[in-house]
RNA sequence: GCGAGCGUGGCGAAACCGGUAGACGCAGCGGACUUAAAAUCCGUUCGCCGCAAGGCGGUGCGGGUUCAACUCCCGCCGCUCGCACCA
């Protein structure tokens, strides 16, 4: 017998595959009604090298794409890279290295790594963003996009990172501090090229309704950022104002004495007003501030808070009167104080709020720490208006209104409407739609992305880049010695001549935000060499939607959001035809692999190859001093505790890597690596050769009739196994790979169990394997080959399909049933599948185990569930 | 603070629709083979009582619904993730 040799036979059949070029996708004619199946994992970013914490991603999508293929799809499979963006710069600085240069090297040597763990990828279809091949698309797209008016540019406060030196979007402000950098966010004013994303706002959310296979919790997290509700802007006149604050030279509102705009949601409530308030930096807010040290001591102090939401919780709520009086838009003679109050936000409506305090805790808080006077209006279900009344609990749920005047008895919903009804008769007010959501802004002051295809004339203003002259090729003579822009500091690359009048004119030397790239590289892999156009139109509307997308939970937000506002602009420009707009059909977002992590005496974080067990406790390798064991987390560089794949796959096999981050937890779960499990997964598969090899060829072929006289144990192992294939079809359809892994090893078990050469017991365990052999083979495809060869069997069992179970087999011909007295288990029966109720009751009844227990009273009722359980009521 | 999710042996977990809780793996324990070790194989492993047959308890805690609850409902406790005091 001899051991399974990883080294030789895992190469030996990628070699055969890709001579086979049995990953290719085939074109929609070659097809030829075969169902497709697009399935897509997240493309990388090619950082360098990857760990085996990176392989549990495409391993699923493996899994996937080889399953799909073997049911009969035409499946497209395909690998690139997310090639732009700041850490190629970052190194370009500190090691001076071009970015060019560092991204292609780690792309070559990612690009072998990958394919050492066999995944069946498409690599003819092989991208990088970067390439102007790629980019060149983008540049007319976004040329397109800005013809149909999705694109326009606006001077705009921009969250500046003083390190990176280059602008943030909302999103990539983590606590006020730039996602990157780490460094405090400043405010800038910028003229920034933006996407109109809020054009698609509505059915942005509408349609995630319909995708009914991406996790809920995605679906509500993109809703929440798009952040729909319903409402009214209301106009409240001003009474009294310090002398110092000037009248309105400008009759916009929101400025000096003119009627103060604000938003509310709940209108209904108008009648419960008790104050209005201002954010800290609203326009009104710092123009009294600017006469009144208190109140531009307060202004400071709430801008000293931060932006991080748990600062701004933990915080009191504050205010300040500012001295102004309104009037309250249904009775000109109630007058209201206006206050300015650290909870109002200026980003979000019209950065002020009218407060009713019995129907919101916040302005509930405020009133009663300030001394507000207010009442009810809302009278909840059931209440009593006599008796009702609000002290410390605001009361936020519909009920009838009262105290409200004209309002008065109607519910919530009808007395917003008329409240709205009433203020638009009065010009005091409007119904109007509010999104958190806002338009994207995709300038980035950077060197390492795709140059914005515009040009900056004297005279003729910004002007497009013609088609013919695209693409707008980044230099490659850069120099990254003074902060800021490199194509700023470039001697000639901007100086250029205007399109239109031929005059001299500058280039844009903003680049695209790297989410851009990766809005629609989806799209360029169903026609990745076509150098006319970003797709052919009929190729990606015959893939798209992706049908299977899997990656991390991070991109929940941002990527996802972005991609599928660039499917809808993409559709409404004509380069797609592709009704929903969706570019994924169904969502799966994989858990990570984590690892402990050690520390050496001295402090420093230690590779766990450096590291060994010595006598129950971790030591240092080197100097054998002992090693502190730390938290269980993500695998990062940072903290060493990776472990390196092409090391891996050289010791133990990609096999087993790909077996081990699939079988301990569920996929959408983390997995924590330990040697303890990668050794389970090596004697699996050192177990599985050992059988086959024992075994040899040739194997039962599928449908082949069995000898006669099946029966006992052989019988059992075929029902088993047939019963496998089942299981695992359903685990895998299902993505519960854990659970098809311990199918897996049943069935092994099971197998190995079976022993003697019986003309039977050699047929049922040839048939086990063969079937074994073809389930495992999306997930160690080497092994599988193998094998699949030493049965007897050829070319591939990549292209021999996917086994069906003999249903006959499959179907258990007898259970076993428990039965409960009480809903207590007492004993079993044995019947055949599907036995008649009374049958199994009579049965059941006269089990003597269960005797004893019927004794103690009266036989109530008898529940049969077929072929599940039976219940004894005894009392 | 709000929203979502999770909580099961020594550990990772399974139980898909309310129907035998702990499949499968890791670790442990006992044994076989071996001069020995590794590898491999066999057995065993939720707790308590019992020689055994068997019994009792058990899925974070407290209630409830049901013939039957890890699963459904109500209220707590703990952990994780997300966030926007969103008017």
């Amino acid at each position: 017998m001899s051991r399974y040799n990883h080294r030789e036979v895992e190469p030996k059949w990628r070699a055969a595959w890709d001579a086979g070029g049995i990953h290719r996708a085939l074109s929609p004619d070659q097809a030829k009604g075969k169902p497709k199946a697009y399935v897509l994992e997240m493309f990388p970013y090619p950082s360098g090298r990857i760990h085996v914490g990176h392989s549990r991603n495409y391993t699923m999508g493996d899994v996937i794409a080889r399953f799909r293929r073997a049911n009969g799809y035409n499946v497209l499979h395909p690998m690139g890279w997310d090639a732009f963006g700041l850490p190629a710069e970052n190194a370009a600085m500190e090691r001076g290295i071009h970015p060019k240069g560092w991204t292609y090297d780690n792309i070559a040597a990612m690009r072998e790594q990958l394919k050492l763990l066999g995944l069946a990828i498409d690599w003819s279809r092989e991208i990088a963003t970067c390439d102007a091949s790629y980019y060149k698309h983008q540049q007319a797209m976004f040329l397109a996009f800005w013809k149909k008016g999705l694109v326009y540019r606006r001077k705009q406060k921009v969250n500046w990172d003083p390190v990176d030196m280059t602008v943030l979007a909302n999103e990539q402000v983590v606590d006020g501090k730039g996602w990157r950098s780490g460094a405090p966010v400043e405010t800038r004013e910028l003229e920034q090229w933006m996407f109109k994303v809020t054009a698609y706002g509505d059915d942005l959310l509408e349609e995630l309704q319909r995708l009914d296979k991406w996790p809920d919790k995605v679906r509500l997290m993109q809703s929440n950022w798009i952040g729909k509700s319903q409402g009214a802007k209301i106009w409240w006149d001003i009474a009294s104002a310090p002398d110092f604050l000037p009248s309105s030279p400008t009759g916009q509102p929101n400025h000096a004495r003119d009627p103060i705009e604000v938003y509310t949601t709940r209108p209904d409530t108008l009648f419960g007003a008790s104050f209005l308030a201002l954010a800290p930096d609203h326009p009104l807010t710092k123009a009294i501030a600017a006469h009144r040290p208190d109140v531009a001591a307060f202004v400071a102090e709430c801008a000293a808070l931060g932006t991080s939401e748990a600062d701004i919780e933990k915080a009191e709520k504050k205010g300040i009167d500012l001295g102004i009086r309104v009037k309250h838009p249904f009775d000109p003679n109630w007058e209201l104080p206006v206050w300015a109050a650290n909870f109002v936000l200026s980003t979000y409506g019209t950065g002020a709020i009218f407060g009713s305090p019995a129907g919101d805790q916040r302005d509930l808080d405020f009133a009663n720490k300030y001394g507000l006077p207010f009442k009810p209006v809302v009278l909840p279900p059931g209440a009593d208006p006599a008796t009702y009344a609000v002290t410390d609990t605001a009361y936020t749920d519909d009920g009838t209104i009262y105290n409200s005047r004209f309002l008065d008895g109607l519910s919530t919903k009808d007395a917003i409407t008329r409240a709205i009804e009433e203020l638009v008769k009065l010009g005091a007010g409007e119904a109007t739609t509010q999104y958190r959501l806002r338009d994207w802004g995709v300038s980035r002051q950077r060197y390492w992305g795709c140059p914005i295809p515009a040009i900056h004339c004297e005279t003729c203003g910004v002007v497009p880049v013609p088609a013919k002259d695209l693409p707008v090729a980044l230099p490659e003579d850069v120099k990254f010695d003074k902060p800021g822009n490199p194509l700023e500091h470039h001697p000639t690359w901007k100086h250029t001549t205007c399109p239109n009048c031929n005059g001299k004119a500058t280039r844009e030397t903003d680049t695209l935000d790297t989410f851009v790239d990766s809005s629609w590289y989806f799209a360029r892999f169903t026609d990745a060499q076509n150098p006319d156009a970003p797709f052919d139109k009929k190729l990606a509307s015959y893939w798209l939607p992706v049908d299977q997308y899997v990656g991390g939970i991070e991109h929940a937000v941002l990527h996802l959001l972005y991609s599928r506002f660039f499917t809808r602009a993409m559709r409404d420009c004509g380069f797609l035809d592709l009704p929903s707009g969706e570019p994924f059909a169904s969502l799966f977002t994989q858990g990570m692999v984590v690892h402990e992590t050690y520390k050496s005496a001295t402090g420093q974080w230690l590779l766990p190859e450096d590291t060994e067990i010595k006598d129950g406790a971790r030591v240092e390798l080197r100097t054998g001093r002992p090693v502190e064991v730390g938290a269980i987390e993500k695998m990062s560089k940072s903290k060493k505790n990776v472990v390196d794949l092409d090391a891996f796959i050289t010791d133990f096999g990609a096999d087993v890597a790909r077996w081990f981050v699939l079988s301990d937890s569920p996929p959408e779960r983390d997995v924590e690596w330990t040697a303890g499990g990668v050794e389970g997964a090596w004697r699996f598969v050192q177990r599985v050769w050992a059988l086959v090899e024992a075994h040899g060829a040739p194997a039962p072929k599928p449908g082949e009739a069995p000898p006669p006289g099946m029966e006992g144990e052989a019988h059992a192992l075929r029902q088993l196994a047939h019963r496998s294939v089942k299981h695992i079809t359903d685990a895998i359809e299902g993505f519960r790979f854990n659970s098809a892994v311990a199918r897996c090893y049943e069935l092994v078990n099971a197998i190995a169990k079976l022993k003697g050469d019986a003309p039977t017991a050699v047929f049922a365990r040839g048939e086990a394997l063969r079937l074994l052999t073809q389930l495992i083979a999306p997930f160690m495809p080497h092994l599988a080959e193998e094998c699949w060869e030493k049965l007897g069997f050829a070319p591939f069992v990549a292209t021999a399909g996917w086994p069906e179970a003999d249903p006959a087999l499959a179907a258990l011909s007898s259970v076993t049933l428990p039965i409960q007295v009480n809903g207590k288990r007492r004993g079993e029966i044995e019947v055949a599948k599907g036995a008649a109720e009374g049958e199994v009751k009579a049965l059941a009844l006269a089990h003597p185990g269960v005797a004893p227990f019927l004794a103690a009273g009266e036989v109530r009722k008898v529940i049969v569930v077929p072929d599940r359980i039976v219940n004894i009521v005894v009392g």
